[in-house]
DNA sequence: TACGATACGGATCGTCGTTCCGTTTTGCAA
DNA sequence: TTGCAAAACGGAACGACGATCCGTATCGTA
């Protein structure tokens, strides 16, 4: 588990050309600057700030992320891998497979929330940022698929229920739950939970 | 009803200065271009394609919208409106106070879903929106707040909401419902609605 | 018709994302 | 160690945009 962290090591591929040190060097700097930045002025931080914070050039940052978007995903790969392992587990830890699918979204919540601004940017239909969008769904939606066919399956919530759809709703409702005491995100997606039991 | 649209004719007030001619077709020139191009590029289209389309030099807009926010809600007031109106007059027609509830809700994200971009930035924390957002909630919430106690008194829904937060949760659900249409905003605010019922 | 106030329009400034290009660094081989 | 080509770098430069400034045109009135 090290080398070049975005791109290579698929594990089988040919040829893992072996990028330069100072190349690899950079990267590292941008990962841990980008991470920095993305707490105190959110995702959208601009690009100077985070080459700056880096000790970097801006074309330097081009050249690693070509998009904004490679820069947030490999920031948070590793969080967002962690999510969707944890939903298998809570389906053999829960009471039940709908306590399994509350928690699971609880855990996919907490982590959203405390991204400045990945919630909204999560959703921009601004072009660039649909590698974001299909990592996400990507690895997510089939995790959620599984437990939602599990609880429908328990009878536990209606079964016409798309995991993509469900997904985008808690996300969307995730937006602006930081700098807002007034809204609690976290109780409006425990509302659209439940509004997933099956009506009287 | 006419006269000048976005400050003057509080009803009462010292001397209504009454603006120049001109001005005052500007004025109207501006509100049918934004209008116009809100519907084709959304509410965050540029200052110059507004201008541009009303005929008219960038400092005008500002002269007379200061913020964009103050542009928008110029365009979307008179819907703004009826919608808050719209809420007495459901819990009176309506089978139940429940059953006003959602309708109006439905009536609002109709009316949300239908302008490009307006969800996305009803929420956005950038300052200067905030009388956008100011002027939304000023209006909206006290018609939903009535709602939701009227369904609460009549024990069809809990007791415990907040409406602020119910119509923050509604509008963030209607963020990027247009440009996608695997994602269908209403469903997943019928299932917000449907998780107000007392839980079992 | 003349004049002051009002409003106008486009030039201008600062910010930001993105690209371009001359320079530096690195890895390797002589 | 030294030489060299490929790889990578950094900052200048460009275009888009929001916002402001200022010289000019227009309107209402005396």
């Amino acid at each position: 588990m090290e080398g070049n962290s975005t791109v290579n090591d698929g594990g089988a591929g040919r040829a893992a050309p072996r990028k330069r040190a100072d190349a690899r060097r950079n990267e590292r700097a941008l990962l841990d600057a980008a991470a920095a930045v993305f707490v105190t002025s959110g995702v959208e931080a601009p690009v100077r700030d985070i080459a700056a914070r880096a000790g970097v050039g801006v074309a330097t940052i081009y050249r690693h992320f070509p998009t904004r978007a490679d820069l947030i995903v490999a920031v948070y790969r590793h969080q967002v891998e962690a999510c969707a392992e944890a939903g298998p587990a809570l389906l053999e830890s829960a009471a039940s497979p709908y306590d399994a699918l509350r928690r699971w979204i609880d855990q996919f919540v907490d982590f959203l929330v405390t991204k400045h601004g990945l919630a909204a940017v999560l959703q921009s239909d601004n072009a660039g940022f649909d590698t974001l969008h299909a990592y996400f769904l990507d690895r997510l939606v089939p995790v959620c698929s599984r437990l939602l066919d599990a609880a429908a399956a328990a009878g536990e919530i209606r079964s016409d229920l798309n995991a993509l759809e469900l997904m985008r709703g808690v996300g969307n409702l995730c937006i602006g739950a930081d700098n807002d005491p007034r809204y609690d995100a976290r109780r409006m997606v425990a509302l659209l939970i439940a509004g997933l039991r099956p009506q009287p």
